[in-house]
DNA sequence: CATTCATATCAAGCTATTTCGATATATAAG
DNA sequence: CTTATATATCGAAATAGCTTGATATGAATG
């Protein structure tokens, strides 16, 4: 079926000795790698990238709070209006808010489902490497 | 106690109409962006900036099947040593993997706690996007 | 229909990130 | 102590992303 890389086999046969276990890990990790979509991969990453900017972040926590229009947004984080036009039509490209016209106004709100979650996820693991943190520098590493 | 900016309620005042109310909103908009800890923000940002790259994301899938060493992640995705160490150095600082020296070996493993739950967040994400895309097609937007 | 106001798009400069070969470090084995 | 192997770090080139003033679009208003 899928064409093992003698050359992996080889390299992997020298870390772990066993040639024939070295077939089966490259084997397995090989049929891993092939169920990755390399289309998918680049679609979370879009979200992802997304999420990756502070002044990003900042939008979507206001509008945790309801739906603002680009004016109110560029008042609250005082950036220039293009900056935040930008950066809002970038969050919606990657789904994570919705855009309402409305007469001369857009108006926009976080989309229903796992952007809160995700939020609050992220949270989670800042705070765990936090306390890692201190603990490490209580044990003077 | 906090200064609002005047041309802020002007710009305010045009978008609304109403002074008090206009002074109300920038107000209640500014109390909202100060708790916004520029310091909070920027650690959250810095962990979806790892999480950012199609090449990191696969690491994490290899890495959802248990602990690998750098030689094994450089085989399944066929990629230089040189890459993986640094992609792998980016997420280790991130908080998302675990670094465990074992001899000459390097074996890296997913951190405890939220790192499977947010890559599952981001799938729900991925495919509201899908449904809603293949939605918008069906309706000839 | 000219003007105003809210927003979007463009363009240019700047900064950050990715990539990967070359080199360094560190552990194990002979 | 030399060699081999695994991983980390460096450095330079290429790429991607952010910022922001200028300009364009498009809806309301007079």
């Amino acid at each position: 079926m899928s064409s093992i890389s003698t050359e992996a086999v080889n390299r992997m046969t020298r870390l772990i000795g066993d040639c024939d276990k070295a077939r089966c890990q490259v084997d397995k990790l090989q049929k891993l790698t092939g169920k990755l979509s390399e289309e998918e991969i680049e679609k979370e990453s879009q979200i992802f990238k997304a999420l990756a900017d502070p002044c990003r972040l900042k939008i979507l926590m206001l509008l945790r709070e309801g739906e603002l229009c680009v004016c109110e947004i560029m008042i609250s984080l005082d950036r220039p209006q293009s900056s935040m036009s930008h950066h809002l039509s970038i969050l919606k490209d990657a789904g994570l808010i919705k855009e309402r016209k409305d007469g001369r106004w857009s108006r926009y709100r976080l989309s229903e489902g796992s952007v809160i979650e995700i939020l609050n996820q992220v949270r989670l693991i800042k705070e765990a490497n936090l306390t890692k943190a201190n603990f490490d520098r209580g044990n003077n590493k």
